[in-house]
DNA sequence: TGTACATCAGTGAACGCGCGTTCACTGATGTAC
DNA sequence: TGTACATCAGTGAACGCGCGTTCACTGATGTAC
């Protein structure tokens, strides 16, 4: 059958939505293309009249959902302080949605094992965050802040997360993010070598 | 046949350390039990001899790797300023050798999706060092430092380490290490509220 | 306006493969008599 | 001391299953005449 204008993009975009929740949710080698498929209510077949591989949706994915993040993140830093946007960061409600949450915490891991292609993906997407969290810590600490300094920041957020997440007890769990948040406002309210 | 007393422990022991190395390079779920006993010099059949599944063993080399961490980590924070050891663990050796090192970092996030009996086996295998690491923390900075704080500590360190296995661009990724050893240097020696 | 044909997203079965797990069997050694 | 038997780690084939990928086919729609 022919289809209408547009189909093809918006199928080929609720395909990558479906993927890129259930990888961040399972893990990429955990979900299989049928279930991706099935979900986005189409058979296994349809996968390559859109993707060249599996690999090819992985890279979709993450160009996708760290592209969206990036649009969120951007303008949310505008005069936010510190303690605003680590706390939103770091929140229990952060930790328990994984599927909809940060990719760079539930996928960097997996995604280092990747082909090259991938890694270089997941690195060229997730710049603009970590630029613009560089802009917005040079604001908070009245100095210059390095893409790779602003990296080490967002390296804090998303282990702290990770291992708030590995963490079975609740309270445990909890103490952790608070500890990340101090951690992360210290880091961010750093203001110069006084003390090392 | 039967067998010298021992060698049913040595065996274990031998598939629990070619299971923890493989997990750590590729992941759990990419490795299959009939790689780790080949590459243990058997086959797969004798697998549940040993293990009552893939999960138990999870948990062993979860308990084994920590274990053997915590063993050498505890000595080597007794006297150590914070720039020797931040640096030893976010050196370019450690971030190429997956295999052998920092089991946290390298399966925190596939851990946090597994049964909660393995995420309860990591933590309690984790928390010696946490505790080792909270009063190193605190002989560096002169005050009592809580375990969760020093889970956010070991959060910084983990997550700066994937970050820069995830970086393709050499470069980029040792300047990542870099400015995770700055973070870290500035969270040890932290020494009260005077900033935030 | 009506008819024949081209297009192409979607179907569903099949491919070889590796997974975790089970099981009947092997055979060297230790123990009992 | 010699023989029969019990032990049990290890073998290797098989189980059902889901994986990523391929492919001959379907059929509604747009286009050409």
């Amino acid at each position: 059958m022919r289809y209408a204008a547009g189909h093809n993009e918006a199928i080929r975009n609720r395909i990558v939505e479906v993927a890129s929740r259930l990888f961040r949710e399972e893990g990429i080698a955990a979900v299989g293309l049928a279930r991706i498929m099935a979900k986005a209510g189409l058979t296994v077949g349809t996968f390559y009249t859109h993707f060249k591989s599996k690999e090819a949706l992985v890279r979709e994915a993450l160009r996708q959902t760290l592209d969206a993040r990036h649009e969120g993140l951007a303008p949310a830093l505008d005069g936010a302080d510190v303690e605003t946007v680590v706390r939103s960061y770091l929140s229990p409600a952060h930790r328990d949605d994984v599927g909809g949450g940060c990719a760079v915490a539930a996928l960097v891991s997996e995604v280092a094992r990747h082909p090259r292609a991938t890694r270089h993906t997941f690195v060229a997407h997730n710049a603009p965050t970590v630029d613009s969290l560089a802009a917005w810590l040079s604001r908070q600490r009245g100095m210059k802040v390095a893409a790779a300094d602003a990296a080490a920041f967002l390296a804090l957020l998303a282990g702290t997360l990770q291992l708030s997440r590995a963490t079975p007890d609740r309270a445990a769990s909890d103490a952790i993010l608070e500890a990340g948040v101090r951690a992360a406002i210290r880091l961010a309210s750093y203001r110069g070598d006084q003390l090392s």
